[in-house]
DNA sequence: TTACACTACGAAAACGTTTTCGTGTTGAAA
DNA sequence: TTTCAACACGAAAACGTTTTCGTAGTGTAA
């Protein structure tokens, strides 16, 4: 086994100081040519390469990233990991990835853990139970130690950062819209509960358009879930007792449920009931029929989110000025509806 | 501001040495109750945090596994990062994510940086291209370093480490062996090429099936993708040319798209032909109908390679006693097959 | 008084870098 | 011969820890 080779076994080597070997492969003019190649060379032999952990000590740099998300195993976040990790990858930064399982005490526990020296930065997406705490100290305290934090998606307005987002509530209306424009008039709403940002922001943009479009709100069209994993039974409801033609789901899995749904009680999707979902996934490529949905494109999001932290990460000075992205989304138009 | 407080300030602060305050706070007996307290004090309330980055230079250990696979954005990637993390997160490591995006360079390079003092250990799915290069040095390099490697998946009998894999093999066999015995005579493979290891062994096991059970092999009734994003139109071929009543692929995705090409040729799954995929995604859970599969628990498979690389980097003497770990898998029956 | 064992602390090395500064040697100019 | 610059290199500090070892000061037993 041959273990990792460092400057002072170079030096010791060829009986020079490690002061010399440094220089020699950072190729600076004090050394000689004679001795820069020798250490060169024999520094490629042996396959030389600093230790990454020294160098951040004494640079006070890692780079490198902290990811901190609620869950992996989601189409979304997993592209906005992709993202990131590009970008990263591009300006010479990795990423450490950890999950805060929707929970508060993790998120608080993962970021500290990596805010002790571990990352220059972090990109964050806020777990539900902290949307609902509303306590963001664990934020403001890395943030007041100089390290800067990008959120995305799920954020807040209790902490000043940059932050990377789509405009929900424009994007719910669009499609809310879309409906109200091609005659639809009994549109149900299956969304979250409401400490879920993006939720209620998706919530009010389809309360918006009925309101510019002056079409009766219906709160039995509007069901708010709890529990995704038991959403089937209030969706076959909400299907079955009232009169709908189209619905507006905020994200895939209500989505595809609500058709599965449809399906069950011999209706038919578009022809009977329209659907548009949320997030742009594997569900609404693949189900049958493919879904129209908003794409959100997740992509795009991790890689503006890496670029705002990076940029900020080399920039000498720190301004004050945080800015929140916005990416634009678009309607995808799929089989679930007929224009 | 306020800047991550060191043992200096605190020593500083206080006036007395740092190594009176690294023993302080380590509780060291060589200090008296007195000053203990009063250095556990001023640290709790300036909030001290051991900088990680000395710990690991000092201790040679950075307690950060790296993990370096082909994408992220794959039901089947995520949930093996999924199951490692936890395990990781329950150990006190972190995790570094990597991607290869498939590519022999860019594996080599991530292997590389990484290697650099970043990670005590890898685990790893080879990418497509180091699979059909056969090359690998990069492991062999840092193996040979003393750094723990944990293969899964997508693996190599040419290198000499631990792995978890699933019985591909047997797996298939089984699907096969479903059909055949259900009376099901004509069943189409699509698959990946050969060089792609679990592609190359599913083929087998489906092969093996046909062979021990004395059904004649049809070639045409076989193909193997090479572009996984153009499959479509070689799939339809296979389903319009060919009398099959059964389809059984290799991925989800094959899978869900002989699906569709079936119903747009107007046959129905299962009844006129039957259809079962590979990993239990997102894709199998939520098309319509839904996706007969063989299962293959990335959780699972994340948890037991985290364990047995955390377990290689916690023991002292390195035994070179490397195990190949198999993951049961199952068939999980939906609705496109019938009994 | 002397010897010795504790107690409570500090100095310094080590991990692997980079960089600043100092210095001995050489050669050329005065 | 003297002076000085240029060259080529080494010593040491610094990043933030932990840990070994050394040592003042105190108290106690002989």
């Amino acid at each position: 086994m041959r273990r990792k080779v460092t400057l002072k076994q170079i030096a010791k080597e060829l009986d020079i100081s490690i002061s010399t070997v440094s220089k020699s492969l950072r190729d600076s003019h004090e050394i000689s040519e004679e001795t820069r190649l020798k250490v060169k060379a024999f520094a490629k032999l042996y396959n030389y390469k600093p230790n990454n952990i020294a160098l951040s000590l004494k640079n006070k740099k890692t780079k490198t990233i902290g990811i901190i998300i609620p869950e992996i195993v989601h189409h979304f976040f997993a592209t906005v990991i992709s993202g990131i990790e590009h970008v990263a990858n591009e300006f010479g930064y990795n990423v450490i990835v950890t999950l805060s399982d929707e929970s508060f005490d993790k998120e608080v526990i993962n970021l500290e853990m990596l805010a002790s020296g571990s990352t220059d930065g972090f990109i964050m997406s806020l777990s539900k139970e902290t949307q609902l705490k509303k306590d963001f100290h664990h934020l403001e305290e890395v943030i007041n130690q100089g390290m800067p934090v990008v959120l995305f998606d799920r954020v807040t307005n209790d902490v000043f950062c940059d932050k990377v987002i789509i405009d929900d509530q424009l994007a719910a209306y669009n499609a809310t819209e879309f409906f109200i424009t091609n005659k639809y008039k009994n549109i149900a709403l299956i969304t979250t509960v409401d400490y879920v940002s993006v939720g209620k922001l998706r919530t009010e943009g389809y309360l918006k358009a009925l309101a510019d479009y002056d079409v009766k709100l219906d709160e039995n069209l509007i069901i708010k879930v709890e529990d995704i994993d038991h959403c089937q039974d209030q969706i076959i409801d909400l299907i079955t007792n009232n009169e709908i033609d189209a619905v507006f789901a905020v994200n895939e899995l209500f989505a595809v449920t609500a058709i599965k749904a449809i399906n069950k009680i011999g209706k038919k999707v578009p022809d009977d009931i329209a659907v548009i979902g949320f997030t742009d996934g594997i569900i609404s490529q693949f189900s049958t029929p493919t879904i129209t949905t908003v794409s959100q494109n997740g992509i795009k999001m991790g890689q503006k989110a890496a670029k705002m932290l990076i940029e900020r990460l080399e920039k000498e000075e720190d301004d004050e000025q945080y800015t929140t992205e916005i990416i634009e989304t678009e309607l995808i138009f799929r089989e679930s509806t007929t224009t």
